[in-house]
DNA sequence: CATGAATGAGCGTTCATTCAT
DNA sequence: TATGAATGAACGCTCATTCAT
């Protein structure tokens, strides 16, 4: 990887932290700076505008919200196993501040970007496209399969899933404890438990 | 109601439907400006920082949620039909955009005053305890009551019902149609129908 | 006097230890409405604006200095008596921040409108005119009536006895001690004691 | 020197000038600018606020009047010979505005900063203390290598000198003429004359 | 006579961005 | 490639002032 490779994954690691955390008006090129040790030139070598370096964190953030969710669901493959997986990498990689700061990028993005923010807006649709699917696939693979009720409607499933692990993380953030991003997940893999045939 | 009063609320009106679709970063003085047809000077005489103005408008928001929950619940007794109405009363209220503007003013809240700051976070949090009781009392009477089952954890499926509603909407906000939260009310009723004694 | 009246000059009193504490520039009609209880159109009524309102607290101002000397000097007709009279008035009046707080309106109001504010300048031209003619004419009178010695330049004396007084009023202020204030005094009793026939 | 260097130098003298003439309330930003010919961002580049610059400012103006006196009294050794140089110093740099606009940075910080600006008021007692002690030290070596009288009060006749010479600026000043200060030197030196052994 | 409610201009400051070096 | 030095626009806020009530 080339010197300016590095220098530009750099900027995006740390400009992706502080996105996530303050969002995207909330953050100045000021904070990227002080959170990168770059000066204003530097950081604009690498991305034409505050725009794009934000369109390079999100998908950073993704894709290590993506990479997690790949390592997790490796060499499983029966549907509901790896439902539950979901469930459980979504949790403990929101419960690991280390890896990424400031909560699901999708949830932030999505909230943050009410109509201001257009070409965010769209990335938070994909990356929340690409997880929606991923939920689908595995449901409608498990009916094929005869390990998910037939009854089962994937879309609603996927549905109820993502939206309880990020109202959960919702809460879990306000109140600076995990007792409810837990709750959520109990209350999940019982559901999941239901669609098992 | 005086002069002053009239205008004041008027601020708070359009400055609440600001706030809560661009978020307090995102949104300047003079994006008040523009909503309520005032001067700056004419906003600072009612309100000494955009601070204080945020807060009411948070206020005021929160406000119309839980009249609309107070007004849905009227007259209702039993905890299930109690449960399933603010499901309802929460799903029609963010359907219905003319109401409250850019959605859950919690939500909203408790994502974009992510540390940078304390005095809406705390807000959001109160809020989110006004909610979080409500739902926690209802099924704890409903217990007393035996119409809830004794087994069930007041707090925990309080925190479910939020989560998915609170995820569901955000579903809703980020594509923009319904599907999502009605996916996320369906799964709810489901639920609270387990509940049920 | 009418109401107006006492009203205005309850405005003019409390808005003369304004101006001549902090300046002209650096007193906002804020800090006079709070230091006199009325509302912004409540002053207005009176003054037409913040300079007019100035103009009169200067007035106001030199109008106790000039009281305080008149009062002083009553019944005292010997030149050197009359010289002693002034430089004592001066500073006791100076040490005693009851009667008229931030020190003397002339050298505030000199230093102070240095070209930006050219109606107070004058302003405070003629009140060191008056000042200044007065000493002129003690002395010149005190030569007339051998008093004072032949020799004294009227003039020189009046600038000597005022640069002092100003000059040790000033160096007291900063340092928020009397000392300096009294070793020019000290110096100029003993300097009108040479003037002495 | 760098051209940030030469850009700062540029500000401080230009802004220097501004603030001794107009005071610090006085002064805007907009001021600075149309004086240094740069725009808003380009300034607070080099000062973090008004204040930084204000100071920087005064410090700058402090060490003009300082290093004169300093290039005056180099070679000068007797105490009555420099006593007599401070006097021909301060005259000769307020009677010359090429070299500082706007009279003396002490005099004009110690009126204008009454209360409301401690920062500048605490540099110019400083500055106020540098010529104190230095006159106070010329007349007690003075005293010492018996060129003084020894019955002189150093602190006083410190405090004569300082006080005469700045009432009588600031008299020179007010009308804009330089009789009162030269009157003012000339009563000075007749005063050092009689501290003569 | 005094207040309340508003304005337009300006405040000190920070913003995202540019470009010569 | 990164920095330094600058800009123009916008920021949140306060100013002096007006005038209907």
């Amino acid at each position: 990887m080339s010197k300016a490779q590095i220098t530009k994954e750099h900027i995006i690691q740390q400009a992706a932290a502080v996105f996530n955390q303050q969002g995207y008006a909330g953050t100045s090129m000021s904070d990227i700076m002080r959170a990168t040790g770059l000066k204003k030139g530097g950081i604009y070598n690498h991305f034409k505008s505050k725009d794009e370096l934000a369109i390079a964190a999100f998908d950073f953030s993704v894709g290590l919200v993506q990479t997690h969710y790949a390592d997790a669901l490796r060499g499983k493959h029966h549907a509901i196993d790896r439902l539950q997986t979901v469930v459980e990498a979504f949790c403990s990689l929101m419960a690991n501040p280390s890896t990424i700061k400031g909560g699901c990028p999708i949830l932030n993005t999505a909230i943050d970007s009410d109509d201001t923010h257009p070409s965010l807006r769209r990335k938070a649709r994909q990356a929340m496209d690409d997880w929606y699917r991923l939920l689908g696939k595995i449901i409608t693979l498990g009916i094929e399969h005869r390990q998910v009720t037939s009854s089962t409607d994937a879309q609603a499933a996927a549905t109820v899933i993502i939206s309880t692990l990020e109202g959960g993380l919702m809460m879990t953030q306000l109140y600076g404890k995990p007792d409810h991003l837990l709750q959520a997940r109990q209350h999940l893999l019982d559901y999941i438990e239901t669609l098992k045939i």
